[in-house]
DNA sequence: ACCTGAACACCGTTCAAGT
DNA sequence: ACCTGAACACCGTTCAAGT
């Protein structure tokens, strides 16, 4: 959960998130610093581990400081989840459209499987999903350039965003794969993109 | 989250259901007695609504004693997951195999559309997920029956299995559908579908 | 404008004590 | 064996008060 490269006009502010929490921090809080806090905070301990009274102490603030910036959790998340789907890398616009189809999952994959319980809880949650509407201009164009007719780009496109949120949520299951290996999953989840393509290369060629 | 017709070989327990949560049950308490109470809690109120606190007040006991029949929380999801994908309806066996394959996605969408919040905390946390390790044998059977490659089964079926929960928990996803019809979301599932069989056939003619 | 601290109404879970 | 009740260590959020 990188912070973002994105502008950060101000010098950068005083250290206060140290891991004694007790630091006093001396300029105004802001959203970014509060966004950054969490992501750190999930970073290092999982997302249960992010709660409004933590996030304070690791901003050096009283808890309810951060309700001066922030509506309220579910707000946060959806900020949090904005800037991780934000930080997705998408594939060059010149390619294959079969080939941007597969550079777009397999980012997008990266994505989910690195945030899981955060998009789980963003799926279940209409306030974090619209934080986490993904990037999927780029995937309609791939889509569409496939020569599928145009009622069936939609679709298809939820099909791959579906398939991805699947795939990667289902890492969590048992007997799928070894707890600390994601290769075998990797792979099913490519062989499952070959079968979609190959659906889409059918609909369009038919 | 209907009641499954399992084996119930005890008598019917005195009703301590009732929404003043204040009666005293007379005999003892029962995992499935409590299964029941969570379901209906789940039902009334939404996944949310069941803590363990309320659990106890549903069945006129002390909070502390559901512990003396269930690990944790975590256990009591599982039980409650396996029940609600335990009562999924299944297709046909003799029906041709894309007609199998289309028969279980959708009876496994509804299930999981049904119990959103359930499955997205399941597949975020193995021990849930456990609970809910779907019937896919009919699946596997369908998919095997296209005549695809042998080693092409198991992640074709995982790409099914896959979509069906992606597709189910973006129904919360803003801007998809409105908040109280899913029928363009279930013509969007179907739409998908169309992609996935036509990309197996693809394979299984290649 | 921004931050604080007490308070409200909850959580899951442990543990010694009861019957 | 099964249930109870107090206790522990937390939650998100509101609100009046401070600076």
């Amino acid at each position: 959960m990188a912070r973002q490269p994105a502008r950060r006009d101000t010098t950068q502010p005083t250290e206060t998130t140290q891991h004694t929490g007790t630091t006093r921090r001396t300029d105004p809080l802001t959203v970014d610093a509060i966004v950054d806090a969490a992501c750190e905070l999930i970073a290092e301990a999982g997302l249960a581990a992010l709660s409004m009274r933590r996030l304070g102490a690791v901003l050096g603030v009283d808890p309810m400081a951060v309700y001066h910036h922030v509506n309220n959790k579910r707000q946060l998340l959806s900020l949090v989840t904005a800037r991780v789907v934000g930080a997705m890398v998408l594939p060059a616009a010149d390619a294959a459209w079969a080939v941007r189809v597969r550079g777009w999952a397999d980012a997008y994959w990266a994505v989910v499987v690195a945030n899981r319980d955060l998009v789980a809880a963003g799926l279940a949650d209409p306030v974090v999903a619209a934080g986490g509407i993904p990037l999927v201009a780029p995937l309609t164009e791939a889509v569409a350039d496939s020569g599928i007719r145009a009622a069936l780009v939609e679709p298809n496109v939820w099909l791959i965003v579906d398939f991805v949120h699947g795939a990667a949520l289902g890492a969590a299951a048992p007997l799928r794969h070894a707890a600390d290996d994601l290769t075998p999953l990797r792979a099913a989840f490519a062989a499952g993109l070959d079968t979609i393509v190959a659906g889409i290369e059918a609909q369009a060629g038919g």
